[in-house]
DNA sequence: TTAGTTGCAAAGGCTTTGCACGCGC
DNA sequence: GCGCGTGCAAAGCCTTTGCAACTAA
């Protein structure tokens, strides 16, 4: 679990920063890598702080310019975004692509939890009702440490 | 399958309805009787569609009537609350809880459909991450038969 | 009677859209 | 240079909130 190759995946730098851009098909700019970097770090935040992080190295972007972003990482499918009840979005890059959500009904934290099933549990419905299924999604909905005091 | 207490089960009449609501803590009303009318007939429905369903037999309703009165339906375990990503939200009559969706992410249309493995599948997560857990939802995204064309 | 509900109006939060300027390729 | 992206402003959608009148219990 620990090598040269976690630290790849956990900490990419610029380059592979610009390369997901680019493979993605999107041009490299500077705030969408300030975007990614946050995202890096924070592996739920929503547009509003993903903003607040941007600004301190990036003074002159705007909120709305860095929905824009977000909306074109997540179109790309480089970003993945969800939604807690009740609480603004949250954006996390898409890390491939077997984890699910544990999600505060109280606060909105979120947590990542991989499914008990070994690979892809209830990925297929027993009937799918004349839909052609693009993807599962499973929350788990909860009180987090902090919220049940 | 069919019988006498199906019938019980999927047209419940307005004694029972007063019934659901005395149940639940909450007063009779005729905005509260008639909305959860509408929900009798239709599974999924935005707060919108309940409005101008209700307005037919209530001229008088307004919306923000509906959405308290839904609010207080959710709140008191009534009905259940969806929210499909990038449509308003939809309410369903809980009626006993071993059901999931299926969303099309194009036009928003919600089917239910029963989990694969027979009982409560991936209702708990390998690790909570220090969560006490509600409740977990499975959500499919797909393609509808209509957005197919 | 009295506390929970409704009706109406208004505000609120989050997000998207429109348009001119600027920058990546 | 061409076209995508950005910045700024404004609007949009859905939903909640405040307060007075009303009504179920």
């Amino acid at each position: 679990m620990v090598g040269p190759m976690s630290t790849t995946l956990t900490h990419p730098d610029a380059t592979q920063l610009e390369s997901m851009l680019r493979d993605a098909g999107l041009r490299v700019t500077q705030p969408r890598l300030a975007v990614l970097t946050v995202l890096v770090d924070c592996p739920h935040i929503s547009a509003d702080a993903v903003f607040a992080q941007v600004r301190t190295t990036l003074p002159h972007t705007s909120l709305q310019a860095t929905y824009h972003v977000l909306a074109a990482l997540a179109d790309s499918g480089l970003v993945r975004r969800i939604e807690p009840a009740g609480h603004p979005g949250l954006y996390e890059l898409r890390v491939g692509d077997n984890h699910h959500h544990v999600i505060c009904t109280s606060c909105g934290a979120v947590t990542d939890v991989d499914c008990v099933v070994g690979h892809a549990p209830c990925l297929t419905p027993s009937d799918a009702g004349g839909f052609s299924i693009d993807q599962a999604e499973v929350t788990f909905w909860g009180t987090c440490g902090d919220c049940r005091e």
